[in-house]
DNA sequence: CAAATATCCTGATAGC
DNA sequence: TGCTATCAGGATATTT
C-alpha cells in the first residue's frame, strides 16, 4: 500500500519523463478518473507537456503547461508503471498516458480505489483545491516542534490515528503509523494529547528518521506484492519492520511478543514492553 | 470532538 | 481439489 515513501520514490524514479509530452492517453478503466469526465481529462491532458514532480503526502502531482496538474492517488493497490510499448500490459491497466519518447506511463490498479483528475495548482502551496484540505507533509514542509506540539496539543484522540489523519499530517499510513509509534517507544493508543514533552519530541524525531530510511529503502513490499516502484521492483524497507505485520513475533530490542490490536478500524501493532 | 461503522474492490489465504 | 468466507486498507460519509 503505498504511502509517502513509496510515492516518493515513484516521483524520483518519473524524473526522466520530465520534458516529454503526453501525445495521447488512453483510459479504459471505469473507476479510475474522478472528480470530472473522461473527456475533460483526455482533453486536458492530450498534448501537454510534462513539466514538474512534486508529491504531497500521497498524492502525486504531475504538473503540466499552464498550471495544470495531473493528480494522481495509488489508495490501496495502484501501480505506476514506465514500460515501452512493445512490453505487454498488465491485468487491471485502466490508464495509459502514451509518452513522446515511445514509452507509455501505465497506470494499474486491481482493486480500483486510486485515482487522477486534472486541475489547476490554487492554493499558496500549489495545491489544487480539491487536496487543499491536507495537512504539512512531514517531508516537503517544515515539521517544528512548535508546529507538532499545537497539532498533539488537547488532542483526545489515539497517537495512531492522529498521525494518519491526512488533514493534520499527510503521507502517513498503516505501515508508517505503526512504526514511528515503535521507534518513539509510544503506543499507538496513546492519548495523543497526554504525551510528554519528551515523547513528543520522540515522535516528531521518528517521523523524520523513519520515513527518511524508508525513502532510502526505496519503500515497504509486503508479500501481497501491492507496491512496486515504476520499474515493477520491489522496495526493500519490509526488512526493517518492528512492529508492523509482527504480531505474535518476538521485538527484536526486547523479546517480547509483539502485539496486535485494532484502533480505528485498522490494524496496529506495538511492543508492550518497549512501548508505554 | 472522537470513535466506530460502512463503503468502494480484488486477490491472497485460511478453513472446510 | 475446490469452494467459500475472511481479511487487507486510504479516504470519506455517516452514525453513535
Amino acid at each position: 500500500m503505498p504511502e509517502l515513501p513509496e510515492v516518493e520514490t515513484i516521483r524520483r524514479e518519473l524524473e526522466p519523463v520530465l520534458g516529454l509530452t503526453i501525445d495521447s492517453v488512453s483510459v479504459t478503466g471505469r473507476r479510475s478518473v474522478r472528480r470530472q469526465p473522461v473527456e475533460e481529462f483526455v482533453a486536458r491532458v492530450t498534448g501537454q507537456c510534462l513539466v514538474g514532480l512534486r508529491r504531497w503526502g500521497k498524492f502525486l502531482l504531475v504538473d503540466l503547461e499552464d498550471a495544470e496538474v495531473l493528480v494522481i492517488h495509488l489508495r490501496m493497490s495502484g501501480q505506476l508503471l514506465l514500460e515501452a510499448r512493445e512490453v505487454p500490459r498488465a491485468r487491471h491497466t485502466h490508464l495509459v498516458f502514451f509518452l513522446s519518447s515511445e514509452m507509455e506511463l501505465r497506470f494499474v490498479d486491481p482493486r480500483t480505489f486510486g485515482e487522477c483528475f486534472v486541475s489547476e495548482a490554487s492554493d499558496e502551496r500549489g495545491l489544487p483545491v480539491e487536496i487543499a484540505h491536507l495537512g504539512i507533509d512531514p517531508v516537503v514542509g517544515e515539521l517544528t516542534s512548535d508546529s507538532f506540539d499545537k497539532m498533539v496539543k488537547d488532542r483526545r484522540i489515539a497517537l495512531k490515528s492522529l498521525l494518519l489523519d491526512q488533514r493534520v499530517i499527510c503521507g502517513i499510513g498503516n505501515i508508517y503509523g505503526d512504526e514511528i509509534c515503535a521507534r518513539a517507544g509510544v503506543r499507538p493508543t496513546r492519548v495523543a494529547g497526554s504525551l510528554t514533552r519528551k515523547e513528543r519530541g520522540r515522535v516528531l524525531d521518528s517521523i523524520g528518521v523513519i520515513l527518511e530510511d524508508a525513502i532510502e529503502q526505496r519503500g515497504s513490499t509486503l508479500p501481497d506484492g501491492s507496491y512496486r516502484n515504476l520499474s515493477g521492483l520491489p522496495g526493500s524497507y519490509q526488512d526493517h519492520h518492528e512492529v508492523y505485520g509482527r504480531k505474535g513475533l518476538v521485538c527484536r530490542r526486547c523479546g517480547a511478543t509483539i502485539k496486535g490490536v485494532v484502533l480505528g478500524g485498522r490494524s496496529a501493532h506495538f511492543c508492550p514492553r518497549c512501548q508505554r
